[in-house]
DNA sequence: ACTGAAAAATACCTGGC
DNA sequence: GCCAGGTATTTTTCAGT
């Protein structure tokens, strides 16, 4: 990947709503020179596509965890990840190497909903689970 | 939080790009009163903004692991999150009630690179590690 | 590949309900 | 708090180098 479209790249990382003219100052630039560059990156799906950045405390689900799971019957064809998606609550699911099959986070709005959410990953999932609660994020995403 | 922004964050979760007016259409309202919710959103920080979603895989830093991080001395001022900021690498830094003091989310080029990440993690955040590596991440964001 | 300029779509603001 | 309409930006396309 050439230098320019890692720049590109980080300043809409950083704001993915800056328009192609201050992109291109910043990179010395034209603005339909950025535009090229910018669709090419979503065309090659280097660049995916763009997102809100939400406050999820504020927006109704102040707990977050990570859940790390682990198939309970192993004959079982692995579509745990399938299964996870379903779950309400469930916001990424990575495949590890470590004790746990996979590592979850999850974002919920009570301790309550945690313990439904636990239980309902033993059920839908057919995992067992150890989880660990998030104190607090001194950040995300550098 | 009301419905209709919930609907809306919602939405540009799925696509930070949407216009106010499919924005509008979806939820039932005017291109004004959407931009106007969208804006109190952002006063308020629920909506904090917008980024781009990226492959890291494609963009060079395909290796994504876990660090489990405890402070080596305990006595020390707990800056340990301001000192983690500094370090290449580190995408997110968690304060968690487990184990560990810290989980940490990195994501590096190479396994080499991964191995500098850790001798900088003890050197300059004076924390010992244990690290989970990712294997593949069947989905991310919901 | 980049530029520059025109055309289309969208964001943003203002006044009125 | 919502809508409608007007203006300013931005996105998008295209011909030229």
């Amino acid at each position: 990947m050439e230098d320019a479209d890692r720049r590109i790249l980080d300043l809409l990382v950083e704001d993915g709503r800056a328009s192609y003219t201050e992109l291109g100052k910043a990179v010395g630039l034209s603005t339909s020179a950025v535009h090229q560059r910018v669709r090419r990156m979503e065309e090659r799906g280097v660049l995916r596509g763009f997102t809100a950045v939400v406050d999820h405390a504020q927006a109704g689900r102040p707990l977050t965890a990570f859940v790390e799971a682990t198939p309970l019957d192993n004959n079982d064809p692995d579509d745990v990840p399938e299964r996870l998606r379903g779950i309400d609550g469930v916001v990424a699911c990575y495949s590890v190497a470590g004790d746990a099959n996979y590592l979850l986070m999850v974002r919920v709005a009570t301790p309550q909903a945690l313990e439904a959410l636990i239980a309902a990953l033993r059920a839908r999932a057919h995992v067992s689970t150890k989880t660990t609660v998030v104190l607090s994020t001194p950040w995300e995403r550098r």
